[in-house]
DNA sequence: CGGTTTTGACCCGCGC
DNA sequence: GCGCGGGTCAAAACCG
């Protein structure tokens, strides 16, 4: 689970997406994504959050067989690593669209959709090319938010 | 021009 | 056997 507005989460991956459906038991339509790499075919599957429309449920499938075609060159000692964001706001039928029961919802930071977008490869060079892009990291640590 | 996104159609498994 | 829910594909549109 992730704290964002935003779908294109860039995990560190291309994803392309190949479909989108809604389930009955979010108000969202859930979107369906692959790996562009054909190395590997791990799907993800973003979908929001019911109660938290602020927030996004990603579900990895698979694992990545290969290393992020995003690589940041933190390796250079830079730090100064910066993926290349080029995700672009096209639309967001959600935030501004939301039912009466989940806009004045108590916490109030939803709807606003002002902040920006946070990403949380802040230390490029720490897990992204550690491992073979498990879906641990998928989970901050602090999960409270459960349905 | 290529890669991607979009959106509807199609397919599959399951329940009734 | 049909209907429904869920998942996937594919052709067209769009952006860089």
């Amino acid at each position: 689970m992730t704290k964002s507005e935003v779908d294109h989460l860039e995990d560190g991956y291309r994803w392309r997406k190949y479909g989108q459906k809604a389930v009955k038991n979010s108000s969202f339509p859930r979107s369906y994504y692959r790996c562009t790499t054909t190395s590997c075919n791990v799907k993800k599957r973003v979908e929001r959050s019911f109660t938290d429309p602020s927030m996004v449920i990603t579900t990895y499938e698979g694992q990545h067989t290969h290393p992020s075609p995003i690589v940041p060159r933190s390796s250079l000692g830079g730090g100064a690593g910066s993926a290349p964001y080029h995700y672009r706001q096209q639309r967001q039928p959600f935030v501004n669209t939301l039912p009466p029961l989940n806009f004045g919802h108590n916490n109030g930071s939803i709807n606003a959709g002002n902040f920006h977008h946070e990403r949380r490869f802040c230390n490029p060079g720490s897990s992204l090319l550690k491992d073979h892009g498990l879906l641990q990291d998928v989970i901050p640590s602090h999960m409270l938010k459960e349905e």
